[in-house]
DNA sequence: CCCAATTGCGTAAAAATAACGCATTTTATT
DNA sequence: AATAAAATGCGTTATTTTTACGCAATTGGG
């Protein structure tokens, strides 16, 4: 049963793919975590991701492992960094290219499935398994530098939101606070949003009014980059 | 002879580091390059690297290899893509985490010890070995970025340098050209730059002040981060 | 019924960026 | 040798961008 059966001249490393999913609820960025079923950490809540299949990139082993692990289908993943510590894994040398991606909430329906998934706000998250602590820093890391230069609202708000919905997003990632007038002027004059609805003649000061991205601008701001200076 | 000693119940990759060496000449930015000895891409140019050893991280590989095969010791080496196509390697299934540093020209002299490294300006690249043309992309696109976010002229111009130096280094990196004065003007007012030697009396117009960097200024922008807006 | 909070829309001050002037001195050109 | 072109240091002035607020209307909570 447990044939060694591919072998090599010198000792080679195990590869996994390991994701770092965000999600927006309105008011605090969160990430989704499984619950270890077996040793080592058992018990303890890691990152989605396993081990790279011999005929797939670390993208598609991404993608594959977080539809097995939670049923998420074809997110649009990104590596951002790859952990190679020596003693990172306690049972063998593993080193692991690690992934990040941005969904919306309701496409992941937290304890799903046979694996127990569940979305953490960033300030709940417990202490993880294997050096998840330190990948989780790094994607947080490297999404508050994205979000500086490219919009990603798109991937993490409903269809149709708010201007305070959009702030919050931003302030949630960044963790600072906008003025609300002056986020306002810069989005509108960014020419990113489009008025969902024309808003109604009945419509009094409290409804807000609502957006949805212009596909053209967002994705030329994705592709030539923005410059969001806050 | 061959015995493959090491053996594994499923298939595993083999993975390496590659080095992509940025110099800077005073007027061009230059790559370092190896020309390969052996097949396959024999005779073809590539970036130092090598496989890594299953006690080593990613970065002390990328280290190592460099000193091998260049003679460079100690250089900074900064991962920042990990290449993981099926069929990058035609001998078998190769994944490289693609690693970059910057050096002084002077450290590292072109066509030293046994392996024919050699300078070349980022014009005169020649088609790469393996994937390396898209690496070398990738690592390109990852400076540009780094150097509006964090000075990194220490560590590619001499000690001591004029402030035109600077200036013909910020524009062959961003390929852009600037107002001289207004390059001028915002270096100075940055305070990262340290007069070298008081201007000498006798100095006329077209003697151009050194300076070097204020290693306090340079550090404190190294960790908090700077904004140039080029 | 009153008060705090929310929303839309502006405007003025402050700061940063971009554009360019100019004298002087070298180096290059005719 | 005379002249033109390029390099350097040090400014100044527009232009644009960012920041800081004002204000009225409306709504929900107490």
């Amino acid at each position: 049963m447990n044939e060694q059966k591919f072998c090599y001249k010198y000792p080679h490393p195990s590869v996994t793919a390991d994701c770092v999913i965000f999600g927006f609820d309105g008011v605090s960025i969160k990430v989704l975590l499984i619950q270890r079923g077996i040793e080592p950490f058992k018990g303890k809540w890691a990152f989605p991701g396993g081990f790279m299949k011999i005929d797939e990139t670390t993208e598609e082993c991404a993608r594959r492992e977080l539809e097995e692990e939670t049923g998420l289908k074809n997110a649009s993943v990104e590596q951002f960094h790859t952990f190679s510590d020596v003693s990172r894994d306690p049972r063998e040398r593993v080193i692991t290219v690690a992934h990040y991606a941005l969904v919306r909430l309701s496409e992941v329906k937290g304890g799903d499935d046979a694996a127990s998934a569940r979305w953490f706000a960033m300030d709940e998250v417990p202490s993880l398994a294997f050096d998840h602590d330190r990948i989780l820093q790094m994607a947080v890391n490297r999404l508050k530098e994205r979000i500086c230069f490219e919009p990603i609202g798109f991937e993490l708000l409903p269809e149709v939101f708010t201007m305070t919905e959009l702030q919050n997003l931003y302030e949630a990632i960044l963790e600072v606070k906008f003025d609300r007038r002056n986020f306002y002027n810069k989005m509108l004059k960014l020419g990113i949003l489009a008025e969902a609805e024309p808003r109604p003649a009945n419509a009094s000061r409290r409804t807000p009014s609502k957006y949805r991205f212009n596909a053209e601008k967002y994705t030329e701001f994705k592709q030539k980059g923005f410059r969001l200076e806050f």
